[in-house]
DNA sequence: TTCTTTTCCGTACGACTGTGCGACTAAAGG
DNA sequence: CCTTTAGTCGCACAGTCGTACGGAAAAGAA
């Protein structure tokens, strides 16, 4: 056995290919020949790994829900209650330049899953992590007595977090603290 | 001069043929011949009056803008304040076919400009009417006493309405009034 | 009728796409 | 040394893309 690949080296290296392609040239050019280009192969040498171009797409939306995910759960453990809600929605919007990079590709795959139906468990499975991260603010936010219709604060909360990331990405130009205090103004108002 | 071409029939028939696509095949299908075939054009004649995928691409842009403020326009003379406030808000969401279309159009545009900055300005403009709806709709709701910072309370509302739009799109299995009550405690929130 | 102008469309070209296939290389076991 | 095997990669095929060009068709003007 010669030659050992590193796999989940190399998943990570395509994987931030692909994240890289879609933010710069957008999601049409998530092509197999433009993602090995991104990674450095030749794009036979990235059919060995990822065979097709949809387990490039499938991969590449994956990642970002693990991503997302694992980000959350590596919040100081010091936090709790509102300072945890606050932390943890913050994990979500497109605050630098990693951040940026996911929701872009979150997005991008949100409105391709809208045609392509094969992305759609996929995508969902994304955001149903989103969705998780809203829920658990929400509990967190309102302390211990929580219970009762979660409902329409789940989805008034989901809606504006993914509404401040789309405006974070589409207009940049805005001064800086903006969307931690909507964020901020969204916890107060779940009191 | 024979056979005279309306014009402004045929740019209808085509864009609506564009919107079609992107909704049924998302905007990475947008190709001339597909346009064509869905206008029921050849490629050929459909370059006759839109000479490339450009222009076609700049014209379906432009009708939304056209068809979002035509409609909030077009709302009953009779509304004034809250209520007015209310149904021009309700006309950006994608709560019947038409709108969701829209919407879905709008949406895919506006990742589509993140890459492509050809696309920035004509989608910045339909950002602009977006977003001019939601001013008049805060300063409507807020009565005539308003002045003051609309600053926060727009870019929250704003943010909040391209929220709710994309989740429409995306998770359509929710109840009916879902967005409705989402936009009614909005506007209470103003006051 | 013939002309003239507008509209339509068939055809072709080069570029790019996803994918299949087979040859090649490099390292570990014998 | 040779063999084996994981990994790399060149090449080719068929399909689609945007676009250029030139001729056919249609209809009012003469």
């Amino acid at each position: 056995m010669p030659r050992i690949l590193d796999a989940a080296a190399r998943d990570r290296a395509v994987i931030d290919a692909a994240w890289q392609v879609i933010a710069r040239e957008g999601i049409t050019a998530l092509t197999v020949r433009r993602v090995a280009a991104q990674a450095g192969l030749a794009p036979s040498s990235l059919r060995y790994t990822f065979p097709s171009q949809a387990v490039v797409r499938e991969k590449a939306i994956i990642a970002v829900s693990e991503h997302l995910s694992g980000r959350v759960a590596a919040l100081p453990a010091g936090l709790t209650g509102r300072a945890w809600a606050r932390a943890a929605l913050l994990e979500l919007l497109p605050l630098d330049q990693q951040r940026r990079l996911e929701m872009e590709v979150f997005l991008a795959f949100g409105m391709a899953a809208l045609a392509d139906e094969t992305l759609q468990p996929l995508w969902n499975a994304t955001d149903a992590v989103v969705r998780d991260v809203c829920a658990r603010a929400i509990e967190a936010a309102k302390g211990e007595a929580a219970g009762g219709e979660a409902g329409p604060h789940l989805d008034r909360l989901h809606a504006l977090v993914d509404g401040l990331a789309f405006h974070l990405l589409v207009r940049p130009d805005q001064q800086d603290g903006w969307a931690q205090t909507v964020i901020d103004r969204e916890l107060d108002s779940l009191l």
